[in-house]
RNA sequence: UGGGGCGUAGCCAAGUGGUAAGGCAAGGGACUUUGACUCCCUCAUCCGCUGGUUCGAGUCCAGCCGUCCCAGCCA
């Protein structure tokens, strides 16, 4: 596992949003929490892994805990043992340690307290507070009621002994999966219908991935969240949006139950980004059927994803920290992803030289047998970074859009008669150029000014013409680009009505043969990010470290390039 | 139709009775060993709508409109 590896956190942030307000409320002077330590927790339930939305909440987690000089307990939410495998608990642990998240000790799993939960629910019982349910699933669904109508229960006033007695043989096993239900006592009549005597305890006879055959009675999360906060002296519970109409169920359960604590849940808005699926379902149903490879397919919006596609931990979190927390349902832009990865980029990665379309360049009057070794920047933000060798020689590669026979308005690039520089290397003049039968161009020719090494001309003249990157023909790698662009095509593919599936875009994976790249990048370790000259990034695939493999994320490149 | 939320620019989002922060996107310009990066400028007479209270309302009140969540033995 990658747990050693922790990853510098990203700014301190410096943000205040209503959750803070909320707290500050809390801890002062007759508040519900005065001079207590501020305690989160990140729940993740252990059945897939890990997505961009899931980072908002970390980032809300362990920065709220943070603010106030509190602790986030890292807690596999596993009350549901047909869903849930250990598969996922390490991969979720990695990915958060990735992003630079640190839980410390504080690791628990909500299967570590079923007992407590079981006490709770017999302590209920005997309160009159819950009845054990003969309701068949369908039956409960029958008498749940309507918006108007109350529902209804013909068990709900059996005597505490028969349910005591039911219950626990319930936990005996002596009964078949959906036989019958612990219910909560508290009103069928209702309008939220989370308060419609809500089931406790569901027969489930799976083995968990951690208590095995121990039970085959489990807690809903509705009943085992609050307890699990609760025995962790947690003091605010954040969640999102759609537990909303469940507060009043987690105070009811906190409430009446023997438990430490009282903690307190307050939602936020999940993230929504355009052109992304969010949804675990449909992510699971990308991989089962086979439409990406993986859950880290560079596709994919998971961590893992991202982290392939080349994000950095840094990106992502202070995406997650800038695009606020609120109350209101929102679609952030992707284009603000892209432009957090960008800034991380443009300060950390290293610059390298890449001619996805390669054409060849002959610089007439350099001799033959000659090869000159330049050193380049490896970042122009950070000089200190040092340089790094390229090689110069008479056969070169340029981009096949570098050069243009007739110039159009504001082309800078090359083009006959006009002198540009080689990034590094040279300033040369373009001559003119070959084509073939079909009339594509062959070869492109120029002659440099030998006083210019460097790329500075010796007579101090001002280069009118852009600088362009370029591969020496001899010692550039012949690459494989994967160009990944986005996965959906519809702004909003995760709409409530929309079969997502609908917009799919064909073109989100395209493999680019014959990319020529510097012939130093065959020696870089993966993964590693890479930025070049107006193309946008690339980074080395952290599963298929191949010598010039590279991924390429052509949709930071949109940013780039010549505009008309 | 019952209950609970939310509505500030194309997208996020500050704002808590004193005259609309910031970021992304977009447009314009400067700079530049890449047209990237960086820097500068522009971008809501207006805060879902309509009334009301007030010297003064995005902020308070009322009504309306829109939108999201809840009727799993999922979380």
């Amino acid at each position: 596992m990658a747990e050693k590896n922790l990853t510098p956190a990203a700014e301190p942030s410096e943000s205040h949003n209503f959750i803070h307000s909320f707290i500050e409320e809390d801890l002062s002077e007759g508040g519900r929490f005065e001079g207590m330590t501020v305690h989160t927790r990140f729940p993740p339930e252990p059945n897939g892994y890990l997505h961009i939305g899931h980072c908002k909440a970390l980032t809300i987690d362990f920065g709220t805990a943070e603010k106030f000089g509190g602790l986030c307990n890292l807690r596999m939410d596993d009350t549901n043992p047909s869903r849930e495998d250990a598969e996922y608990v390490d991969a979720i642990k990695e990915d958060i340690h990735w992003l630079g998240f640190d839980w410390g000790d504080r690791f628990c799993y909500a299967s570590d307290y079923f007992d407590k939960m079981y006490d709770c629910a017999v302590g209920l019982i005997k309160r009159g507070l819950a009845y054990v349910c003969e309701l068949s699933p369908e039956q409960m669904h029958e008498m749940r009621g309507d918006l108007t109508h109350p529902a209804v229960s013909p068990y709900r006033d059996r005597p505490v002994e028969e349910s005591l007695d039911l219950f626990a043989r319930m936990r005996a096993g002596e009964f078949e999966n959906g036989k019958m239900t612990l219910r909560a006592r508290i009103d069928l009549a209702s309008g939220n219908f989370n308060m419609r005597d809500p089931v406790l305890y569901r027969i489930n006879h799976a083995t968990h991935h951690r208590t095995g055959d121990k039970w085959c009675i489990y807690p809903m999360y509705d009943f085992a969240h609050p307890i699990e906060d609760a025995l962790e002296h947690i003091t605010h519970s954040l969640c999102s949006l759609e537990f909303e109409a469940h507060r009043p169920l987690y105070d009811w359960v906190v409430n009446h139950c023997d438990v430490p604590a009282k903690p307190r849940q307050i939602e936020f808005a999940r993230l929504g980004i355009n052109y992304t699926v969010m949804s675990k379902r449909k992510l699971r149903q990308l991989v089962e059927e086979g439409r990406v490879s993986g859950w880290d397919d560079p596709r994919m919006p998971t961590l893992c994803g991202l982290r392939r596609r080349g994000y950095t931990p840094r990106s992502i979190r202070n995406f997650c920290d800038r695009i606020g927390v609120s109350k209101a349902d929102s679609t952030v832009d992707f284009a603000f992803l892209e432009h957090c990865l960008r800034e991380d980029l443009n300060d950390t990665a290293r610059r390298v030289m890449a001619v996805l379309h390669p054409v060849r360049l002959t610089v007439t009057n350099y001799p033959e047998d000659r090869t000159e070794i330049f050193n380049v920047e490896n970042n122009p933000v950070h000089p200190e970074s040092g340089t790094h060798e390229v090689s110069f020689s008479k056969h070169l590669l340029i981009e096949a859009e570098d050069f243009l026979e007739e110039r159009i308005p504001k082309y800078r690039r090359m083009y006959p008669g006009n002198e540009v520089r080689l990034k590094g290397a040279y300033l040369v003049t373009c001559t003119g150029c070959d084509r073939d039968a079909e009339g594509n161009i062959t070869e492109i020719f120029c002659e440099y000014d030998p006083n210019s090494r460097g790329g500075d001309p010796a007579d101090g003249r001002k280069v009118k013409g852009a600088t362009i990157h370029w591969a020496d023909e001899k010692t550039a790698v012949n690459a494989e680009v994967r160009l990944y662009d986005n996965l959906f095509t519809d702004p909003d593919p995760d709409g409530p009505n929309k079969n997502f599936l609908d917009f799919l875009n064909p073109d989100s994976l395209n493999i680019l043969q014959g990319c020529k790249v510097e012939a130093d990048l065959k020696n870089a370790e993966a993964p590693a990010n890479f930025q070049f000259m107006r193309m946008g990034y690339f980074c080395l695939d952290s599963r298929d470290s191949r010598p010039g493999h590279l991924v390429f994320n052509r949709s930071v490149s949109l940013k780039d390039g010549f505009k008309k």
